[in-house]
DNA sequence: TGAATTTAGGTATAAAGTATAACTATTATT
DNA sequence: AATAATAGTTATACTTTATACCTAAATTCA
């Protein structure tokens, strides 16, 4: 046997490819993820809101007296880092908290006024923003690609070990 | 005018409804992303990877050479990020940092041989994980879903201020 | 009934991901 | 030669997400 020569070692990558992890649908996805994220946000900054404080907001506005254990299940979120999140609407004057009579270690959440207007402002806002990512992308596509991440999510924790 | 009346505050909430979020993709995608990067990562702990260690080895393996600054163009990480992601893989013997006589700024990266197996095995456990997160999904309807996480990632950054 | 358990909300804390400033060594510019 | 730019790194901070634990209240059940 030869001795051992030094391995062929490339010290020039002239074009760098990513060709491979481009095989991955998640590769993609977290890709698309980073730009849609980065850019609601910038669409929901006016409002003084980021993409779960809207969330939670929305879900308020549509559930009013919902539970916090609830929104947490919903959106599935831990109740600790909930918590922090409803203190940023409540403290913006968006939603409340009340207690319930019939349970007393629950807290009923409710929209204000000035919630209710600021969740219709920056749905309009995020519409407005999805619809330019998405370049006049024909609805039926747009179904489309909601139905497989609806597929992705139904599949969560089968790995094998 | 009236006395202002409290108004009527909802306490009970059966059923919860994320029926306005779910118009949103973007909603979509992010619930679809925790569920797919938890599995994933399941996936890859056997190989003592993550997502992003996985990815960074992948391209060190198809770009033999390349530099640390390519890399994180490449996979759009902050530099300083991926010094410990670096680290991490070079500690686990699965990649290298060699000088570059030519430019003494420079680390070419170069993957191991056992780094060139990991990478294998690796790949062949993502590829079956998201096969079983797709269902059989038809490949063109999956070519479909990249189509659109692409056009969404090439619109980056032009949200009204 | 009274004791043990469960549940709701909350605090504290930690791990991971992401971003910026600034430092050293080296190379490029003028 | 002086200045600027670049590669890798360190330090740091902020955000996101997860876990353990605490209290008050309600429920279970023996």
């Amino acid at each position: 046997m030869r001795m051992a020569e030094p391995a062929k070692i490339s010290t020039e990558a002239e074009e760098v490819s990513d060709a491979a992890l481009r095989g991955f649908i998640g590769y993609h996805m977290k890709r698309a993820m980073a730009v849609l994220q980065a850019d609601l946000n910038k669409a929901l900054k006016p409002f003084g809101l980021r993409m779960v404080t809207y969330s939670a907001l929305i879900m308020v506005v549509d559930n009013p007296g919902l539970r916090q254990s609830q929104l947490a299940d919903a959106l599935a979120i831990e109740r600790p880092n909930l918590v922090v999140i409803l203190d940023e609407l409540e403290n913006a004057g968006l939603i409340t908290r009340e207690k319930v009579p019939t349970d007393r270690r629950d807290w009923a959440l409710n929209p204000t006024l000035k919630g209710r207007k600021v969740a219709k402002e920056a749905t309009a806002a995020n519409r407005a923003d999805e619809a330019r990512l998405l370049q006049g992308l024909p609805e039926e596509e747009r179904a489309r690609v909601i139905a497989v991440m609806n597929l992705i999510e139904s599949g969560r924790g089968g790995a094998q070990s």
